[in-house]
DNA sequence: GAGTGGTCTAGACCACTGT
DNA sequence: CAGTGGTCTAGACCACTCC
C-alpha cells in the first residue's frame, strides 16, 4: 500500500493534505465558497481530489484550527461567518467612574458594556451568581490579605439575546469585610446594579484611583471552550483588571475570560506634555 | 474489523483518544511528566494503552492544540517549557517620551523593550528593514491621508539572543514627506536609534500626546506561524499603535505580532479625581 | 542504521442531524 | 432512513535526527 503518485500539478512538496487546505483557503478567501456555506461532504472531497477520507479531514482540520471552518456532527462542515465583534476600550473605566455619582434613573439607563458595544440593555442577557470564597494564594497576593479571608466572588455572564453562548465570563472578587457595611452590596438579585462596580464601591465611600489590567492569549481549555462555544482553533484572551482606591489599596479583582476572534480591545495612553 | 471493547476503567462515555489525552494532561500537571521531558515513542504509547498508532496520535494531539506539548519531528513530543514571559506595558509611552528629551548617550543606555523585558542591550537581536510604501486603504484612512501616499515602512524583529525565533515582528509606518526633513531618518544602518520612535519624531518638532493601541487575538496563519516559531496551538496577538501628535495628527501607526503564550501585556489606566 | 514522528490508505462501525 | 462527521484499526512508506 502506498500513496498515489505525485502528479505534475501538485506543485513543489506539496502533500496531498496542503494541497487540499491550500485549496479550500483560496476558495474561501475569493468568496467562492461564502460564510455560512456548507462544504462538500467529505466523502465527495475524497473522491474530488482523489485521496482517502482520512487524508481530507486531516486538509480540513487546518482549516478549523485556523478558524476558517466549523464542523458540525450529523450536518456538515461550514465556511465559519466572522461574530459579531465586541469592543471593550479603557475609557470606559473613566465613563463609570463619572456616572458612579449620578441619580439612579440616569444610572440604570445604560451600563459600561452597554456603552463600549453600542448596545441598549434588552440587546444583552445578563446573568449572575454570587458566592464567598476563601482567598486562594493568588488572590490573597494580589488584596494583601492573609490566605483563605473570605472574599465575595461575584460570577457574570454576558450574552447577545440573539445568542447561545457568552461573549464573556468575569469572574470579580471583592474583600467580604469591605462590602458587608452595605448589606445590598450582597445579594444577586440586585443585579444588574446601576452604575457597576464603581457605583457599589461609592456606596461604601470609595473612590478609585487607577485600574491595572493585564492580559494574555491562550488556546482554551476544554472547559472554556464549552462554556463560551468556541470551535476548535480559537484563542481565548485572559483580562486580570486590578482596581486600586485613592489610599493605594486593592479594592476589587477581576478575571475575565473573552473569546479571542470576537473581541477587540481599544487602550488609549495619554501621554504628558512637555 | 472494530474498535477493542469498552472496558470498566474507561470512565463514562471516554474515547479512547480523550483518555489518553486526559491521562497524559494529568501526567504533565501533575510534574509526572516534567517540562522538557520527553514523552514515550507512540508506538509505545499505543502499546501502553492497547489502541494503535492513529488514535495515540489524535490523544496527543489534543494536547498539542492546548500548546502542553510539542512534536519535534525524528526527536521525539516533548512537555513544552513555558517559554520566557515577554511583558510589555503601556508605561513604556511615558517612559520613552520622558527619554526623547535626553542626552544621546543616556538615550543609547536603554530601550522601550528593555525597559519592559528588565534585560540589557546585550540579551537581545534586533534587525531592522527600511523601505518606502503606498499607503494602502487602511492606512490612508488611519493618517487621514489619500490612497497611494508614500510610507516610510520601517520592519523590526526583536529576539533574545539565545533563541532561534523573535518574540516580535513590528512594521511602523510613517508618512515619508514628514520624515524626509531628517535625511537620518530614512537609513537603516541608524539603527538601533537611541531613544526609539518618540525621538525620532522629536528631532522633526512633534510631540506625542496619546497613543491608542487595538488588538485582538486569532490564530496564526502558517506564515506567521513559521516566522515566530509557534507550535501549533499558540495564538497570536496583533496589536495596531496609532501615535497622535499635540496638534491631534496621526503621526505614526505600528502594527506589532506578538505570540500570545509568551507575552503579558499590561495597562494602567489613571481615573480623574473627584 | 535505528528510532522517531509525518503522511497516507481503505476500509469498519458509531453518533448525530434531518427527512 | 439517508447523509454526515467522529472514532478507530492495522498496516505502509517517507523524512528527519542522532549516533
Amino acid at each position: 500500500m502506498f500513496g498515489r503518485p505525485r502528479q505534475d500539478g501538485d506543485g513543489p512538496m506539496a502533500n496531498q493534505y496542503e494541497r487540499i487546505s491550500t485549496d479550500l483557503r483560496q476558495q474561501i478567501a475569493s468568496g467562492e465558497l461564502a460564510p455560512g456555506e456548507k462544504l462538500p461532504a467529505e466523502s465527495q472531497l475524497a473522491k474530488h481530489y482523489d485521496v482517502s477520507v482520512p487524508t481530507v479531514r486531516q486538509g480540513v482540520g487546518v482549516l478549523q484550527a485556523e478558524g476558517l471552518v466549523e464542523k458540525q456532527h450529523g450536518r456538515g462542515t461550514f465556511v465559519r461567518r466572522q461574530p459579531k465583534k465586541v469592543t471593550r476600550s479603557n475609557e470606559r473605566h473613566q465613563w463609570e467612574k463619572d456616572r458612579a455619582r449620578q441619580p439612579e434613573d440616569i444610572r440604570k439607563s445604560t451600563g459600561a458594556t452597554e456603552h463600549d458595544t453600542g448596545l441598549t440593555v434588552d440587546d444583552l442577557t445578563f446573568r449572575a451568581k454570587y458566592d464567598t470564597v476563601p482567598a486562594s494564594a493568588d488572590l490573597a497576593a494580589e488584596f494583601g490579605v492573609p490566605e483563605g479571608t473570605d472574599l465575595l466572588r461575584r460570577e457574570y455572564r454576558t450574552a447577545y439575546s440573539q445568542e447561545r453562548h457568552p461573549f464573556n465570563l468575569v469572574r470579580s472578587y471583592l474583600p467580604l469585610d469591605l462590602v458587608s457595611a452595605n448589606p445590598d452590596l450582597l445579594r444577586e438579585d440586585r443585579e444588574p446594579w446601576p452604575g457597576g462596580t464603581q457605583n457599589q464601591l461609592h456606596t461604601l465611600g470609595i473612590e478609585l484611583d487607577r485600574i491595572v489590567e493585564t492580559f494574555r492569549a491562550r488556546p482554551p481549555t476544554p472547559e472554556e471552550a464549552e462554556e463560551l462555544g468556541l470551535p476548535v482553533g480559537v484563542a481565548v484572551v485572559l483580562l486580570r483588571k486590578t482596581s486600586y482606591d485613592t489610599t493605594d489599596r486593592v479594592v476589587e479583582v477581576s478575571d475575565v475570560t473573552l473569546p479571542g476572534d470576537r473581541t477587540e480591545m481599544v487602550y488609549t495612553t495619554k501621554l504628558e506634555r512637555w
